[in-house]
DNA sequence: GCTTCCTATGAGAACGTTCGCACAATGACG
DNA sequence: CGTCATTGTGCGAACGTTCTCATAGGAAGC
């Protein structure tokens, strides 16, 4: 039976009852030293008549090891990181580690905010999904202070730290290399796009045509942006800027409203191509609302591949992240780290998955 | 600039520089006890100077407080439980709380780890799913011990715990007699009623029937067929037990051969009711699979307000629950506890929202 | 001028562990 | 019979904070 008071019971206690030291006691508990068989016993005894529960935040102030990793994540309420949540903290629990979890809103301040407090409970690693690629002061000071970091989703330009990412840039181009193979020339993108701190989309594209910008530290619905371009120039179709619809912000309104500009031009694209969940959700409701049918009057792929995309009328093809191996790869990589791992910097990039469905047939005939 | 070596600075450290004690030191960047201002001031710049972070863990140690809360969640990944880690993250952080995480897979023996874990990092209450209505030596254990536990989505037995649930049963059994008031007899449901243990279905018709049996600890599942069995009675309709499909675990697979059977009997149901999100895509694909046309042939509602349901086709009728706000509420509730609030147990109690769409319409004619 | 109160400071003891060290006892080896 | 290495034990010092206490200057009250 547990004490009634708050949970008092020390290991002084345990030794006192065991008739030993706490020297000795500690050893028992923590699995350290030497202890003959006949004090294991004795200790074991004792503690469990006092419902004895180690105290870690004493271990760890002089261990200097909590057994816990901080998560940054963007946003736990979206299927994203819920699932990439899962795979680390799966991989966490199987090591005995615990979850110390925050989400920034994909909000420099909150990241800011939030790496204090988790670097202050002491932490052992850090996995994040950084919301600023470039500057990212807090997240270096981090590094330099010995915290190990493994970065997900995203890379920081220049931060001394391991990531898993996806092939964001490959997926996309091979995507719209499809709906190109199936004879779309008119190819509608909707994603966020929100910071691009080179300058604007113009800018940008020049930029992926000229072949003068750097694919890695790029945010992934920009990424994906370069994909789209690169398949594009790889078969010879001229950029329609236009087709390019940019939420600049990743809201539902601010989709919706570029998803509705670009399906309610006369010279609607013949195929979209829709750059995460939120713009694929978003997307379908304003298909459904326009009473546009798949694949006949517009063929679609999503990147994210949801549940819905399975059941819908046509099913939609779709792009799906192996998210909970992703999670379990960030976990890996920042216990190895935290066990001393001392090799080179590694950047994993995992590969997605299509998931071939009805919503992509050839264009109907009506423009060349 | 911080140093190169693992983040060493101590109070000491910054004591030093400063040239006062660590006791000054100490009140200066604690923020309790008198300091003067000029003290102040040459504190806060040497801590500045060195790039000084406190060391929560000593400061836990010493306080018993860690301004942590523990969760302890079924699923992280399901949609139920990142909404509500959602609500609990934003009100622990607008406190300033962390939040540790751990699933448990519905699993009895990994709650009970997961709790042992929570308790050993010390923290200051417990948000728990608990897997496991009628035992729970652990639960009833940690809150002898003194910490603060908010039960959620279910409640157990007798437990001196708080606890946010939702109204199932009210839920059900509305949407039931929405059903019945269209004009429908026969119903299914589709539900996962894994555990029950006064005995097997039979007995629990019987229990509703006769009111020997108290809703209040059962899981929700069971409380949702408890209102649908109370929605028969009230229309003095006689229940059919052969239309409930129990999928008896949570799986897609058994779901899908629960739905499947009801969906091809020669008497199909004319109404069908799921009672969580997995069943309701479960439902959907078989119903999509078998191409029956809603809501002509079969009317639906569904338990849980996914975002696929608002743009289907016919829109889902479904029952949302306030998810993120039933997370703001246990955590509110357990920071209230932490705060040393001493009321009486509180159980709250949310209550659903109906979203009326397309899918239930009267029964085409063919039985009586 | 004497308390009394408030502000301010430092020394040192907590908090509950692990860890370094000293010291035995034992057995094996030569 | 020394000399090791191996196993086992307890004392007390860490770890980095907060907290209690003792001390003291100054303002206010009478």
């Amino acid at each position: 039976m547990a004490e009634k008071r708050s949970d008092k019971t020390t290991i002084t206690d345990v030794a006192r009852h065991a008739g030993v030291s706490t020297a000795t006691a500690g050893r028992v508990l923590g699995g350290y030293g030497y202890t003959s068989a006949e004090n294991k016993e004795k200790v074991r005894l004792a503690a469990q008549a006092l419902g004895y529960r180690a105290n870690q935040l004493a271990r760890s102030l002089i261990t200097g090891k909590t057994r816990t990793i901080g998560v940054v994540a963007g946003d736990i309420q979206s299927p994203f990181y819920a699932s990439v949540l899962r795979g680390i903290a799966d991989v966490a629990r199987a090591q005995g580690f615990g979850v110390l979890l925050t989400n920034s809103d994909e909000r420099l301040e909150r990241e800011i905010e939030a790496v204090q407090l988790l670097l202050e409970k002491q932490i052992d690693g850090l996995i994040v999904a950084p919301c600023d690629t470039s500057g990212a002061r807090h997240l270096h000071d981090a590094a330099a202070s010995g915290c190990p970091i493994v970065q997900i989703d995203r890379r920081v330009a220049g931060l001394a730290a391991d990531s898993v990412t996806l092939d964001n840039r490959h997926a996309a181009r091979d995507s719209i290399g499809r709906l190109i193979a199936a004879g779309h020339r008119r190819i509608g993108m909707i994603a966020e796009l929100e910071r691009f701190e080179f300058g604007d989309m113009e800018a940008f594209v020049d930029g992926v045509v000229a072949g003068s910008i750097d694919p890695e530290t790029l945010f992934p619905s920009w990424q994906r942006l370069f994909g789209y371009i690169e398949a594009h120039i790889v078969h010879g179709i001229s950029i329609d800027r236009s087709l390019i619809g940019r939420a600049g912000t990743y809201s539902g309104s601010a989709a919706r409203a570029a998803t509705m500009k670009l399906l309610q031009r006369a010279d609607r694209p013949t195929a979209l191509f829709t750059a995460d969940g939120l713009m694929s959700a978003v997307a379908m409701d304003a298909i459904t609302s326009l009473d546009l049918s798949l694949p006949d009057a517009l063929s679609l792929i999503c990147f994210d591949d949801l549940d819905w995309m399975r059941f819908l009328k046509p099913g939609i093809t779709a792009i799906a992240q192996p998210l909970t191996e992703m999670g379990e790869a960030a976990a890996r990589l920042i216990l190895s780290r935290i066990g001393g791992e001392g090799s080179a910097e590694q950047h994993h990039v995992l590969t997605h998955t299509l998931a071939l469905r009805g919503s992509v047939s050839a264009p109907q005939a009506i423009d060349a």
